[in-house]
DNA sequence: GTTGTTTTCGCGCTAGCA
DNA sequence: TGCTAGCGCGAAAACAAC
């Protein structure tokens, strides 16, 4: 389907025009068309909008013509979009002083005859209604449309809360394999005053490597002043600075001296709970050991 | 517009069923009218649907007839939909063996030669769309729907962002409250060891209500062991606990200490710089002294 | 190209109705 | 006698065959 260029009149009609100076109408009409289609200057016949699968050994398909169904149906649903409620007259009104304007051949009798076929169809596809003289626009029938919307809307709700959900179990596991590693270090350099936490590490001649979690970094600026207390039964730990400090996790120093890393996927999930493995997807899994990822 | 009961053919076509056996017709045909038209039994004429307005003295709008561009367009939408593509011939087929079948007098010329009408208009108002002999159907002509669904998830998009601006503004402002306060409150008690920060604040005797910030809070469980270290030049502090503990930042102690509201608007807008002014809105605003709030 | 078919559809006559 | 629209002729595209 989709029309052909327009058809030379049968009767002698009044069609002169046409032939003489094509190309004035050429160039005026094409501001007519809608702009997808205003790639090439009309001829007689372009090719036509090719939504998919355009190899076909067909020639082309020729664009709407300024006559005929498409073209006055188009123009109809302009006007009833444009104006959200008219009469049949003033459609027809309308479009036959515009086509008239560009293209005197045409005759109104005709024009009108085809809007009241235009019309018909539109109302029976419902995305115009028609009330006693009334014409309105109704626009998408919307069987889908409108839900899509709302389950669209739900979707990105979930997914939003899915993301949320990923982020804490990466975070968990990251936790993990920290405090793993620090365990598994500490194994290996057994303590040298075990049962006590506070072993010489103040002493700088000290070797153990032993780190005792959980812990805390608070980083400041040289000379600044720090006042401590504490609760009796040690349950409340007061400090104050006189200039701004920064806490540091033990998670992010753990990390930062390479503890956050694992040897492979088989450690990672040895360490993590084996009813949680099905959570532990691809983006969640922390940094391998001596793999340089790079973008 | 809307049709009218169907036409006496002009030439000696084939009549004779109609006149016969009217009532027959009627109640066959019945069935073969949208939902919203399925009120009462078809005579001759019949109320339309009503969209508003529904009054009016005029007569009535009689009822699509079983022929025309209403009726077979409506049908054709619906072939169209079920097949999700389908084809000019398939469309002509379906319909000419559905209405022959109950009404025979029908031509099938006729229908093919109205498909082309109804198919065309489809085609313009972009419900349909018809690629090289597929048509297919489309629905929504949304000039509007879709763009509108694009700028309101931008709009979505672009509010979290405020939202997320006002929390951290909220929260600023949370904290110069605090400790505009607190220095408040400072100079209203003189410091007794002006210069110094560690006056005597460990000793339960001192009357001191001076608090020197920032701080931190850091709670645990009774017994737990801690160790603590600091670099020479006094810019880290290392903190060991060998069980879980919390770390309580300063604002949110302050504010359980009463420290979080202020007097007044003017008060607060004393604090802001002027030219934040514009950006702290009453749900940014902290509680007022003294202001019972419940809902 | 040309010619023969088939597909599309421009166009308007004219029928019912108010 | 004007509004609405059923209906189909026959020509113009498109396609197929030569």
């Amino acid at each position: 389907m989709g029309g052909r260029p327009a058809r030379k009149k049968k009767k002698g009609d009044a069609c002169q025009t046409e032939n003489k100076t094509p190309n004035t109408h050429g160039s005026q009409l094409d501001e007519y068309f809608e702009p997808e289609h205003k790639t090439e200057p009309i001829k007689l016949a372009k090719i036509g909008q090719q939504t998919t699968d355009p190899v076909f050994t067909t020639k082309k398909d020729p664009v709407d013509s300024l006559k005929g169904m498409r073209f006055f149906s188009s123009r109809i649903c302009r006007e009833i979009q444009s104006k959200e409620v008219t009469t049949y007259n003033e459609i027809s009104d309308g479009i036959t002083k515009e086509i008239q304007h560009i293209f005197p051949t045409v005759s109104e009798k005709n024009i009108r005859r085809r809007v009241y076929d235009a019309l018909n169809v539109l109302i029976a596809a419902k995305i115009i209604s028609k009330t006693k003289k009334e014409i309105r626009w109704i626009g998408l029938p919307n069987y889908s449309t409108a839900n899509e919307d709302i389950y669209e809307k739900e979707r990105r709700t979930i997914e939003n809360r899915i993301q949320e959900k990923k982020k804490q179990i990466k975070d968990l596991v990251r936790r993990l394999v920290c405090f793993h590693n620090l365990t598994k270090k500490n194994r290996a350099h057994p303590d040298t005053t075990p049962g006590t936490l506070g072993h010489a590490v103040s002493d700088n001649t000290d070797t153990s490597q032993r780190i005792t979690a959980p812990f805390v970094l608070i980083k400041t600026q040289k000379n600044t002043r720090i006042h401590c207390e504490m609760l009796e039964n040690r349950t409340q730990y007061y400090f104050e600075f006189d200039r701004p400090f920064e806490i540091i996790e033990d998670v992010s120093v753990m990390e930062k001296i390479g503890h956050g890393t694992v040897d492979s996927s088989e450690e990672l999930m040895e360490i993590i709970p084996k009813g949680a493995w099905k959570y532990i997807t691809r983006d969640i899994k922390p940094k391998r050991k001596n793999t340089s990822q790079k973008g």
